[in-house]
DNA sequence: TTTTAGCACTCAAAACATTCAAGTGCTAAC
DNA sequence: GTTAGCACTTGAATGTTTTGAGTGCTAAAA
């Protein structure tokens, strides 16, 4: 009643055998999972009577169904939820998956931009699903103002933000400019504009620094434009996706009908900003599709790490593809590379330098 | 035998009218036309046997082909591409799609790139195929170097490239910054480094920058590096897609097998750099795909118009999508807005305001 | 000579029927 | 508690028939 699952009561170990091998069979083939499968192929050292038995009550209990009466069981919704929580082990990164990470990894370190994009490019290639990079929008407020004369018509405008990055941009002014008049202008943004989005400040401000300028207050304005063209718009988030036509792979994205719901999900992003906005943000979370929730395509699931850099999200990388996906090992390679990120970014340099020395 | 493609023979004015008929019908209903439909709907005034007869010509000239023999007839590759050059009439843009595509427009004046893009977003809402938005990779060269400092051990190297825009890159220094020191190396810079791609300035120059700046020469390395990362790599060409799920829409894009090939010329993006490439870079391009060239996606077609700055390609706007399509009103509207875009870059400022006044 | 009505023919797609096999649930025996 | 065995269900695969849109050709009409 607690939580937002409710799992249907607790499972024998044979209960928990068995729904683990039909989840990891099913998510290997694709397939739904008889009883006479288990016997044969796998470990379940019972007769398929017995297995049938059990499936029966896995059924009702809500970890699986039946597509139709002639065939195995899938996972339900609650199946893939109570193996990824309970039943899963740890994949184990193998030495040669770790060292390619790590390679990859290193030669990209400089701007956050382009290491999620790397990580998110090594995850789409190691995992084979879809991978999703996210980077989230940051109100960006400005520490401190400069400038730089360009011509005696342009200036550049120099922004260092609060976030360590600098932001620059050419303004162009109708009079002559000189240093005085720079200085003076810059002046007034340092104290009227720093630590401030540009759309809590009032107009009478602006009108304040125009008058301040005397005779050159018409560089106030496109001095502004510029302020806020650096701070309101370009950051905001961007979701990018690397490998979608992987998602062609797989049977369950094989109709139309469902391509199309998919597609404008990722074209849209919003459901995927949301869905990082209402998450945990230290640890991986993973969402799982259902018939129910309209909001998001059935039959797939999307597993992600936000990054999170003094307690504040600065984006995220993950994974999306079928409910049908390989938990155990997009799990274990999101959370390397996510640690590793967040890592590098706070500073702690490189922990394992195993291909340094 | 000059051009590549050689027309089947002259064609009397009642077969041009026959086949125009056909293939605007095609385009509309995406289904192969018949001559009864021709007859019922359409305005020409001959039986049913007599535009079978001449369907067959057609057929036998190659502009036509059958699906099956008891179906009717769809436009070959040869046949679009007669249309594209002489049948096919100029789309009017409407009063209203002119205001709308003049409002964007104006309204994101400034970077290039967001013009492309706003352009590419207008393409594609207004004509419902997937709209291509290419920036072109530019081998840039810095024009001049200047230099601010931040703080005791860090300034920001701002370079003023050739193509009229500024990059700046944070550098990091060991040794204490003072204006005396930075004056030196930037001096250097605009010796050394000016019009000129890094790769193509030999290790020796380095060395000889180094041993100018005396005790200073740490400063040469870490800013080389920031001009070397500013100039080399980011503006590497990028090819953007929008509104890639209405391709979903179109019929011939519907079964899984079409849509990998597809996709994977959206995810890979060369075939049309490579496209740009070989294009006529003073008006729009039409590619049209065919079984034959597996270079391409068959039933698909690429129409774009390259953007041209002093006679140099700086990028591209375009549509992709199933070769049945409204050439007529693609065409119009990717011809009016790169007319707009060029416009706007060559500094000719805005033609009609008819929003303004 | 050009156009057209008429008809036999073709063939994909739809509709319908049949077979096949995988998988189940249940009962009775172990 | 477990299992062998069997009747039953049902989607998928395969085969058959029907339907109808569209053609090409011939012979008559213009």
């Amino acid at each position: 009643m607690s939580g937002e699952l409710v799992y249907g009561g607790p499972l024998s170990e044979r209960k928990k055998r068995i729904l683990r091998s039909i989840i990891e069979a099913h998510i290997e083939m694709g397939e739904p999972i008889g009883s006479k499968y288990l016997v044969a192929s796998a470990q379940i050292p019972f007769s398929s009577a017995t297995i049938r038995n059990e499936m029966a009550e896995l059924e009702e209990m809500g970890y699986l169904e039946q597509p139709h009466t002639s065939a195995g069981r899938i996972p339900t919704k609650l199946g893939y939820r109570f193996y990824v929580d309970s039943l899963m082990e740890n994949y184990k990164l193998t030495a040669a998956e770790i060292v390619t990470l790590n390679n990859m990894i290193q030669s990209k370190i400089g701007e956050l931009d382009t290491m999620i994009q790397t990580a998110s490019k090594l995850v789409a290639n190691l995992t084979n699903y879809t991978s999703v990079a996210i980077k989230a929008s940051e109100t960006e407020t400005v520490r401190a103002f400069s400038y730089m004369i360009l011509d005696e018509h342009k200036f550049l405008m120099v922004m260092q933000m609060n976030n360590e990055s600098i932001k620059t941009k050419k303004v162009s002014a109708d009079c002559m400019l000189d240093h005085s008049g720079m200085e003076a202008l810059v002046s007034l943004f340092n104290k009227y504009c720093v630590n401030v989005v540009p759309d809590d400040i009032p107009y009478s401000t602006i009108l304040k620094m125009e008058s301040a300028m005397g005779e050159r207050a018409s560089l106030v304005n496109p001095a502004f434009k510029a302020f806020y063209e650096s701070v309101a718009s370009p950051s905001a988030s961007n979701v990018k996706f690397e490998g979608v036509n992987k998602l062609l792979e797989y049977p369950e994205f094989s109709n139309v009908e469902q391509l199309k719901r998919v597609f404008s999900m990722i074209e849209n992003k919003d459901d995927f900003l949301d869905m990082l906005s209402r998450s945990d943000s230290d640890k991986i979370n993973v969402f799982i599709g259902d018939e129910r929730e309209s909001r998001f395509a059935s039959n797939s699931a999307f597993i992600f790490r936000p990054l999170t850099v003094d307690g504040k999200v600065i984006g995220a990388i993950g994974v999306f593809g079928p409910s049908r996906m390989d938990y155990s090992k997009v799990i274990s390679t999101v959370e390397y590379l996510s640690q590793k990120i967040t890592g590098i970014i706070e500073g702690k340099a490189l922990p394992e330098s195993d291909d340094k020395r």
